[in-house]
DNA sequence: ATATAATTGTGAAATATATCACGACTTCTT
DNA sequence: AAGAAGTCGTGATATATTTCACAATTATAT
């Protein structure tokens, strides 16, 4: 059942076009082209009809697609019929503002737990998620194989052991460090401080047009 | 003095190899490898040095990089020797993570001032960055390129014609929605219900090693 | 002084992704 | 019923990125 020929580049705008089509759903929208949904998502619309076309004729010629059958296909294909549960550990500045986000409205994925080091923090809950102390990973975690990573760089590495060795197998990791996994695990990073250093960069020395480069 | 054939898949490596090489100074160490830094940032070192190479020849075959030699040529690339003020519209749970953190350390970027809708949130200060209403954008936002957008996604395109009226040139968009702008406008979107969602996905379809699929 | 080991920089090849452009088919209009 | 307009799915092509692999060069050991 599994698709292993979709480009990475694909799979990573499906969550995207999901929300979309949901959204459109909402509006009580019935069919959908190519065109629209390219406007509304900014990916140009052949890379659009190719990436519907990697999982079969999921449209009509001269119609475009049906949003309804759309949706279920991509809400069976994104497994968004079950809930997937999630760990977070930090609950710092960032770990906070997840546990107060409701993850679960749209992309049916619950932040179940979180985990500090911080005696103050441990035994509250947040958003009714429950803080546990972080070593009580072993004894709490049980069956979430996916982590959000929220601990400052110098604590990634050790956090990242234990997570390893009780069975994770994703992690998104916000710190700067670039940990060293298994090669069976997954880490996303997320480096916001790259993000904006890096929009910086483009914007110096990539100018869109307007405004031509000096010097 | 721009380089505009460097393409973008190195220019987003380039903060990170800063960061990394910065490390590398503070702990002493005076010349660094390919491999060695690729270990660390995880990044394969013909990549790396493919990505440095579009600068110059920046190392010495059979030694490889001084690096003091170059975090200087980097920070002058990554115009690390000038602050860069930015705005941070929407100070909720993520806008405040944000302005509790520290850019300006790693990054030399500042976030100089928070704009807000909600009354009870004008007139404060988190981190010694003034909070001021949304409504005085124009008035307190002279000479910021750069905005950070953390408002709700409905809010999204009515703050961001504001922005553009008044010549922002960036924006590192935090809302799920899919902004609209001018073509001389640069936009990066950091979609954080995607990324968990797309990860929930790879883990799923595309298992890595261990733990063959089934059904 | 010489041999050995390390490491860069890069042409060439491989891989990945995006876009063009059009035949085939559907729907809409009159 | 016929013609016009709209839209998909996709072969072909273009672009972007990564990786291989090795000559050239430098450093190190003996
Ligand atoms: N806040 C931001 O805007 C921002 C921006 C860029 C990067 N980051 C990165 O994200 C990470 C978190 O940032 P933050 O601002 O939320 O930091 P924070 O200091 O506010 O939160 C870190 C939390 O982790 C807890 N902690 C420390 N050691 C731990 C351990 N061993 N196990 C479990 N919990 C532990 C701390 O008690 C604290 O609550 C950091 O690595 C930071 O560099 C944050
Ligand atoms: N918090 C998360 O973990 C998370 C995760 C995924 C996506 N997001 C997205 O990030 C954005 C911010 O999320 P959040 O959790 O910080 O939301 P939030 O509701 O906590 O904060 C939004 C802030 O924007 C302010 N605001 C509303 N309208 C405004 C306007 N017109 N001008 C200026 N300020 C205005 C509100 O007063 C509030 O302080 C949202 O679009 C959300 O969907 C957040």
């Amino acid at each position: 059942m599994d698709q292993n020929k979709i480009p990475q580049a694909t799979a990573k705008r499906l969550p995207l076009y999901y929300r979309f089509l949901n959204n459109l759903n909402h509006q009580g929208k019935r069919r959908v082209s190519s065109k629209e949904l390219s406007e509304a998502v900014k990916v140009d619309s052949a890379t659009i009809r190719r990436d519907f076309s990697y999982f079969g004729a999921l449209g009509k010629k001269g119609y475009g697609y049906n949003v309804e059958y759309l949706l279920g296909f991509f809400r069976k294909t994104l497994d968004q019929d079950e809930v997937t549960d999630v760990a977070l550990i930090g609950v710092g500045n960032l770990g906070t503002a997840f546990l107060n986000y409701n993850f679960l409205k749209n992309n049916n994925i619950r932040i179940q737990m979180g985990f500090d080091a911080d005696p103050a923090k441990v035994g509250t809950a947040i958003s009714d998620v429950p803080i546990y102390h972080i070593d009580q990973l072993e004894e709490k975690m049980k069956g979430i194989e996916v982590a959000i990573l929220t601990i400052p760089a110098e604590e990634a590495d050790t956090v990242t052991e234990k997570l390893v060795s009780l069975g994770i197998t994703g992690i998104l990791n916000f710190t700067p460090a670039r940990i060293t996994v298994p090669d069976h695990i997954r880490v996303h990073h997320i480096d916001l401080a790259v993000e904006l250093q890096a929009l910086v960069y483009f914007l110096k020395h990539y100018p869109l047009k307007k405004g031509p480069v000096e010097e």
